[in-house]
DNA sequence: CTTGACAAGTGAACATCGTCCAGTAATATG
DNA sequence: CATATTACTGGACGATGTTCACTTGTCAAG
C-alpha cells in the first residue's frame, strides 16, 4: 500500500523526466528532427517504455506543447491583473504583443499548436485558453467606450488573426527581407487595433520589446 | 538524334503525369498522407523511377506548390490591370480577399507553402511574387494620396501578415467556432485597410465572395 | 542484321520511423 | 519462500524516403 504510492510518485517523476527530455529534443532539434527512439536513448530506457507513460507521439507532443501554453495563458492573465484601471485599449496592444513574443520565444511550441497540427481537434483545448482572454480585453474596450461599437466576437477573431500571422510569418519565414521585427509587429498591432478605437485622436501607443513573456 | 527529341518530349510528358498524379493524391489526401510510393503506384513506375525526374520529395512538392502560386500570381496580375484608373484602396482589398480565397481553395498548396515547409529558403522563391503585387499596390494607394504617409515596405508586410493569419487559422482549425469566414476575413481586412486611410471618412467597401480567384 | 552504347526502369536493399507484444526481470504481498 | 503484480526489454511489423547494381529496351554505327 506505502509501496503503492511510491511507485505511482516514481511514476509521475519518470512521466516528468521523459517529458523534460523530450522538450530538450524538441526545442535544440525542432519538431521534424524528433523521434521516439532518441527520446528513449535520451531517458536511457527502451522505445516502448515511452508508450507505459504516453499513449502515442502525438499525445506527448501535445502535453507538452499545452504546457507551454498555459505559460503564456498566466502571461495573459497577470498582465490583465496589473492593469486594472489603465486604458484597455493600451492593455489589449501589450497583451497581443506578448502573445506574439511567446510565439516567437517557443517557436517550436507555436509550430505545433498551430501550423502542423492536423485538424482532429478533440477537447477544449488549453490552446484556446489564450483567445478566451483576448476576447474578454476587447469586451472592455467595448463597455468602457475606447471601442466603437463593433461586434465582441468578430473582433476578437480578426485580432487573433493578425497577431497569429505576423507571430506565424516570422517564424516560418526567418530569411525573408523582413523590416525589423519591432517595426512590423508593432504595424500590425497598430493598424489592427486603431481602426476599432472610438476617438480616432492618437494611437494607443505601443510599446515594444515587453518583458512579459516568460522564456522557455 | 530524331530519336533524342522524342525521347526528350516523353520524358516531359511523364514528369507531368507524375506532377499530375502527385497532385491528385496531394489534393485529397493531404500532404501528410502523401508517400512516394503511393506516387509510383499511381503512375505504374517503381519507386525508384520517380527519382528519374525529381531529385527527391521536397523538390516534387516545390514545383507543385509553385505551379499553384503562379495562378494566384496571375490573378492577382490580372486584378491590377482591370482596375487601372479605379480607387486604388479598393483594389487592394480586392486583392487580399483573393490572396485569402486563394489559400482556402488550395489549403494543401497554401500549408505547404507557408505553414510546415522547413526554414532552408533557397532561390527567389516564386511564392513571394504575390508579396510583391501587394507591395506594388501599397506604393500606389500612399502615391495617389489615398493612404497617409506610410512606410509601405513595412505597411505591405503587415497587410501579409494579417491575410496570412486569417488565411492559415481558418485553414488549420476549421472546427474553431469562428464568426462566419466571410465576416472574419472582411473585419481583418477592413481592421488593416482603414486604419491606413489619408480620409478616414468610410471604409473602402469590401466586397466579399469575389469570383476573381481561379479554382484548383 | 548484328553489335554496342546509352538511357529507362526495376527491385531489392538500407536506414529510419512509430508502435506493439511476448516474454523477462524486479518488486511487493501473502 | 512463493506468488501476483508491475516495470521493462528486445525484437518484430509495416511503413517511410532514398540509393544502386542490375536488367531491359531502343537507336546508330559498322
Amino acid at each position: 500500500m506505502n509501496a503503492n504510492l511510491r511507485r505511482q510518485k516514481h511514476k509521475e517523476e519518470l512521466r516528468k523526466a521523459i517529458l523534460d527530455a523530450a522538450r530538450g529534443i524538441f526545442v535544440v532539434e525542432g519538431y521534424e528532427n524528433f523521434s521516439m527512439r532518441k527520446l528513449a536513448q535520451k531517458v536511457e530506457y527502451s522505445p516502448g517504455s515511452i508508450y507505459l507513460h504516453f499513449k502515442n507521439k502525438e499525445e506527448l507532443f501535445d502535453t507538452l506543447v499545452e504546457e507551454s501554453f498555459v505559460r503564456l495563458l498566466k502571461a495573459l492573465k497577470d498582465l490583465g491583473d496589473v492593469q486594472q484601471g489603465l486604458d484597455p485599449a493600451y492593455g489589449l496592444k501589450k497583451a497581443l504583443w506578448t502573445y506574439v513574443n511567446f510565439g516567437l520565444r517557443n517557436p517550436n511550441d507555436y509550430r505545433f499548436a498551430f501550423m502542423l497540427k492536423p485538424p482532429v481537434e478533440k477537447r477544449p483545448y488549453k490552446v484556446h485558453g489564450a483567445f478566451e482572454v483576448l476576447r474578454h480585453m476587447v469586451r472592455r474596450c467595448v463597455e468602457k467606450r475606447r471601442f466603437r461599437e463593433v461586434d465582441v466576437e468578430t473582433t476578437a477573431q480578426a485580432l487573433w488573426a493578425s497577431v497569429h500571422g505576423v507571430t506565424s510569418l516570422l517564424i516560418q519565414r526567418p530569411t525573408f527581407p523582413w523590416v525589423s521585427k519591432k517595426r512590423l509587429i508593432t504595424k500590425v498591432i497598430d493598424c489592427a487595433v486603431d481602426s476599432l478605437l472610438a476617438t480616432p485622436n492618437g494611437t494607443a501607443e505601443t510599446g515594444a520589446d515587453h518583458a512579459n513573456a516568460r522564456h522557455s
